[in-house]
DNA sequence: CATGAATGAGACTTCATTCAT
DNA sequence: TATGAATGAAGTCTCATTCAT
């Protein structure tokens, strides 16, 4: 039999390799549970990545393609700064509780030790990008006046903070039972309080 | 009583554990090499801890309690909320560079699939507990209207995100070349933004 | 399908793992020995059995279903319960030298401690077996006026004791240097004794 | 401190081992055990023995020594054969109940494969001991035409048999659940059918 | 004498990776 | 191509034995 390899079987190696990598860590994944996952033979993943550590990394390549679609909000085009980064906190907080996505954050955060690489790649192709999107957003807030002239690097990290809390809240601690965050109120409150902490005029 | 056990010798092993743990994580952690540096052999380790899980787990919890002395800034008493939320979150920064805390947080996050009693222990022993304390002051300046009326559970957490990213960015994305933060720097501006965005009364 | 493990892969480390645990003894059989006895890896051996524990207790089910021959002898079916007897203990004491069966009871009794499941399936498969047969046959003799009113159960254990010091004699003792006992010269004088002793008549 | 060891320190030791060897064998028993029973230090009890394995053996002789007290019943001393054989036995089958005496037959035929010395040593002290006292009795009786001419050698052994199936029934078979055999009972009945079985004349 | 402590050697078990079919 | 099977290389843990006090 000459089996074809169905032209998914990569995706669907992926997508194993993620809910095991996500629910155990790197080390303690074994490629047999992946294979099993997949419903393919061990071997039959040497035919499609290098090596344990290859198809981990390319795990994570793929899902920040994925899962990071294109670009950010565009329909904020024209709009005022405190309704983009408003837009953009919310739209943060949304994206974050997907399952696809919200694994992300820890799994990096804990195999950056023995991979860099993966570490490097979620920097550049997911913090950066928001990062680099809210400084622009502030720096332009400040030059138009609507903003006080705060430090936009610095500024930008007083606003992604309370994302990355509310992530890890719900992949690090729910599960052990703390109380649940809701990622839209979190939201919400806290463009309240960041929108009236970089404003400039007089809040009413 | 014969070659008496130097007194110091579980903590020597703690802190030869806490390196390696934080360097290369619990699973890529050899035994081996966590004697090697405390200059004992293997076994040794065994008359002090039951089993690696244990060793982790107790180096875990051993940091915990000497990395957070005693109490939070006690010079606070009767200061002013605002300025006691902009001590806490100053004393939080600094505290979060001190390499035998600053490990802490990555690690914790790794391992917290794994190890739940970890990320409990981390979550009862330093985040509910700062959290907290947050939220009290918050409370306190709402409840004498030096705040706006805000939710002090979800304000409490704006506060604390941006010390939670400002650690992982250093034991993170710095070693790996990212550019990088100044804890201080990000705190007071941190400060400058929330505590504005916090006020009640017409900001100067 | 590939490197097609012999169908008899299972068999042979059976084998291998007999041949040395009734050397050795659980303990002191080292699962290297075996897996070097078949020409195999260690590992190769963790494909057929979970672990040594089950390694062993599978060899001796093995051995007792392999060495217990469906049933006793079928041809006395009519005899008298003289003959019967007489013929049982004959098949049992040229059973008991056949190497395969030779070694188990040695075995089992010596490892009856650690492995109560051994000794639960030699008692099942093996002892009551033979037991019971005995006991059935003197019934008989006892109900058709050949035997005297003796208790079967009791006198079932008359009759197999000499069997079981038998074999341990020759397992045990004569390894050491004992004077070997003739098991078919054993049982000949056995059956001699019992069945004089258990007989009604008048023994001529 | 210089503790004096106490003249029964040797003693205490081998109790304790006897307990532990017999519950767990040899490989699984542990000195600390051993240790821990007695209530001194494992180093300890290198000053009494040479080894673990020095210890077992030792253990063993003693109770050789203290447990076959002397000799066999004296007061049998002109009594007709066939009541010393009688009293042998019911002698032996009470002795082979008592808790230093019955664990004694499990542990050597397990152990002898790896400690020949100590099969040797039961088969010296114990085994042939008694078969032999068998063997002149039986002699005896048949030299005074109270037995018919049967071989005492195997006769011996006929008689024998039924002791060693009920101390091996007790430790290895009612521990696992196997209905009890009352050693007492099976020595009459034993009795009778042998006695019956090597009788010359008319039994009556 | 006694001992708490230390250790070296070893055994089991796991698993990523390779190979023959 | 796909795979079942095989394995080598670890790594954890245990324990009899030794040693310094």
């Amino acid at each position: 039999m000459a089996r074809r390899t169905p032209p998914d079987r990569r995706e669907a190696i992926l997508t194993a390799a993620r809910a095991e990598f996500a629910a155990k860590g790197y080390a303690a994944t074994r490629l047999d549970d992946v294979a099993a996952r997949v419903g393919i033979s061990k071997a039959a993943l040497y035919l499609q990545f290098a090596d344990k550590a290859g198809l981990f990394c390319e795990m994570v390549e793929w899902m920040l393609e994925t899962s990071l679609p294109g670009a950010l909000p565009r329909e904020l085009a024209g709009a005022p700064p405190r309704d983009q980064l408003s837009a953009l906190v919310r739209f943060g907080a949304r994206k974050l509780v997907e399952p696809d996505v919200a694994f992300l954050p820890r799994l990096v955060i804990g195999e950056s030790g023995n991979f860099p690489e993966i570490a490097q790649a979620y920097h550049d192709r997911a913090i950066r990008r928001i990062l680099s999107l809210m400084e622009q957003i502030i720096a332009r807030g400040v030059a138009d006046g609507s903003f006080r002239p705060v430090d936009p690097h610095l500024a930008a990290r007083s606003v992604g903070g309370a994302l990355l809390l509310g992530t890890l809240w719900k992949t690090v601690f729910e599960p052990i039972g703390a109380d649940p965050v809701d990622m839209d109120a979190l939201a919400a409150a806290h463009v309240d309080v960041i929108l009236r902490g970089l404003s400039n005029g007089g809040e009413r």
